[in-house]
DNA sequence: AATGAATGAGTCTTCATTCAT
DNA sequence: AATGAATGAAGACTCATTCAT
């Protein structure tokens, strides 16, 4: 057993170790953001949710701060992730991976109080904090692409003439402010009507679904 | 000047004067939150807004608090009477009247950072304080309500089928979705993009308008 | 009607309202110290018991701390009063004056919570404020030499040996020291208590009294 | 020093500094309340007599209120414990038992200026905060019901009948308004003159003692 | 004479961060 | 690695006082 392997070897556990800490943090952020609101979090809210005394997180992240834009980047990786990852199990139908996009959109993971309280969080703060902008703007562009495409290449195969950006602009502010309202009032912004209003928008614009 | 006058307008000025100190401190509150994010209000900085000494807060309202949620009721109110007065001026056609909401929706004085980055405020916040829930859902309700009567009476006018209390909660959570990312992201959503998803929504649930 | 006479008689009626006005103030003081503490009155407690506005306080005093020595000094001086003109209407007999005196301290107008309430606040902050140390020596320096002379006449007319002194001290702090209980503790410093323990005390150094 | 011993020290210290820390802000808050008086007290005085920053106290105490009801709760147990063990201490004569409970009461470390002046503040604010009232009812009626069983028990010996309960009560207020006397004036109500008055009381009351 | 608008100092409390252990 | 003791800045709120009317 050499000093390197040694050190490797313990580096790597230690590695190991803190990324389970990083992550447990990150997560205890997220529910903590979800139970108080962003702008009520503390370490204290946060370390006692994850179980950690409060001085850990400095050994972790830089700050809060970081801490918590840790949290939001996972969210919405998550989000990019699996409305992706929706679209390539949907087949080969643009219309079918859009609709596709739109489940998976109002259901876990993605869709739970959390998710959605860090998301609104986001968009809250996201014209006030660089770091945040970037991930709001990062997320949507990438977002809003590939719903182009996939609308696009339903305009090729239909023949018909679409707004592609238009639409895809609309889809997504659309799929935001059922988000925020099912937040904001979960009893009038129903998760069913809400998702019903998207694939109800994608009907009106695209054609309505074979089923 | 006489006598009369004088102490006619100083007695209406006791009340007047706490009126104006009141406005002047709920816009300052309205123009703090569009600089700072609702989270980074302070009395000191509202204060220093409205050109005031801090302490003058308790002599007007109960505190922080109620002054935030004052600035927050007088731009939901707002909200609600600029488009109701809108849709009145429209016309007889509850079509015309729908895209007359859409305009002044996205038209001063409902349109700016600060109402909008206000009602984003009060959207991330209202699952967290009754009082402003009770504002978001009261505002939203009486505004779905209207949009529903347009369109239950352009269905009656058209002779078609129209889910109406679908079509309203997709149109106001568009708008919802389109102030958000607008504030979050102006480069992405502007405000022209914003306004014509809406008004091309409308146009492909209740067809074109003839313009 | 001569401009003397006028500017006397305004004089003399601006005085009186003045006085009013002072007197006023001053119960209520006593009234809002007697309810919430000397250490918890503010002007505007004071100022809405006495059903003017805030700022009339600095018309008739200094501040709010004149009033309140103001406050105190009636009360004590009330005190003073009402001993001494119980001892003077007791008849000649020292013992039954000194029993009079007992009898007056424990009812009114001395003994109620408002005057106690004031009295204890005094004992209270005498050796903090020179003002109060003054009001309170003085009063007790006067009490206790009236004791004095009292139980003296009473050591010549019987013919005992009196440590006059000593006893004036201790009736004085009993006296005090129920006033202090029973405010604190009504429960079990009762006023039936409180006025035997001192007549009590009276028959153990004096003798019984002739009923 | 083994490391054993030393982590030892460190689990225990985790302990102890956080009692030490409490003790020393109690100390300092009985030291502050005697410097500036009851109400006069900040948690900046406290935390500077103590030599710690203000926002220590957050630490050990849920705010300034605990903390000054802790240190009110110290000065009330330890007079308890001391007179206690003064009794105890006495012999089993009721009579010697009841003059070492007044020597006691005059001497340190229960006879100080910041005793007292804690004791003074206690017995003043006692009608205004149940905690307080609490404090000073369980303690005087404890002391009390001590003095009562002596008294009864010198009954009982020396053939007599005693009002017990009402000799205890004016020992108890007469040793209070010593106590309050000598802080407010202790040019009047001298230490040597104070003790001097309750061993006199009980000799008169008891029959006096044999030296 | 009387009001109450306005100020600014002072208080308690919270909290992110640092650091010794 | 982890704790929690400690700090000090910053926050909201209270309040005595001043002053224009």
């Amino acid at each position: 057993m050499k000093k390197t392997d040694a050190s490797t070897r313990r580096q790597t556990g230690v590695t190991r170790i803190a990324e389970v800490r990083r992550k447990d943090l990150i997560d205890a952020a997220i529910a903590t953001i979800a139970d108080l609101g962003y702008g009520d979090v503390t370490v204290q809210t946060i370390c006692e949710t994850a179980g950690v005394s409060r001085g850990l997180i400095g050994h972790y992240f830089s700050g809060k701060d970081e801490l918590l834009l840790e949290a939001v980047r996972q969210v919405a990786a998550e989000l990019g992730n699996t409305t992706r990852e929706a679209a390539q199990n949907a087949g080969l139908d643009p219309v079918a991976k859009l609709h596709a996009v739109v489940a998976a959109s109002f259901s876990l993971p993605v869709f739970s109080v959390e998710k959605v309280a860090v998301w609104t969080a986001l968009a809250s703060n996201a014209r006030l904090t660089p770091e945040l902008a970037k991930v709001y703007r990062d997320l949507w562009r990438d977002y809003r692409s590939r719903l182009i495409r996939l609308i696009e290449r339903e305009a090729v195969t239909s023949g018909r003439t679409l707004n592609a950006p238009g639409i895809a602009l609309t889809f997504t502010q659309l799929m935001e402010g059922l988000w925020v309202g099912w937040l904001a009032d979960p009893g009038a912004v129903t998760r069913d009507a809400a998702e019903a209003a998207c694939h109800d928008y994608l009907d009106a614009v695209l054609g309505p679904r074979d089923i």
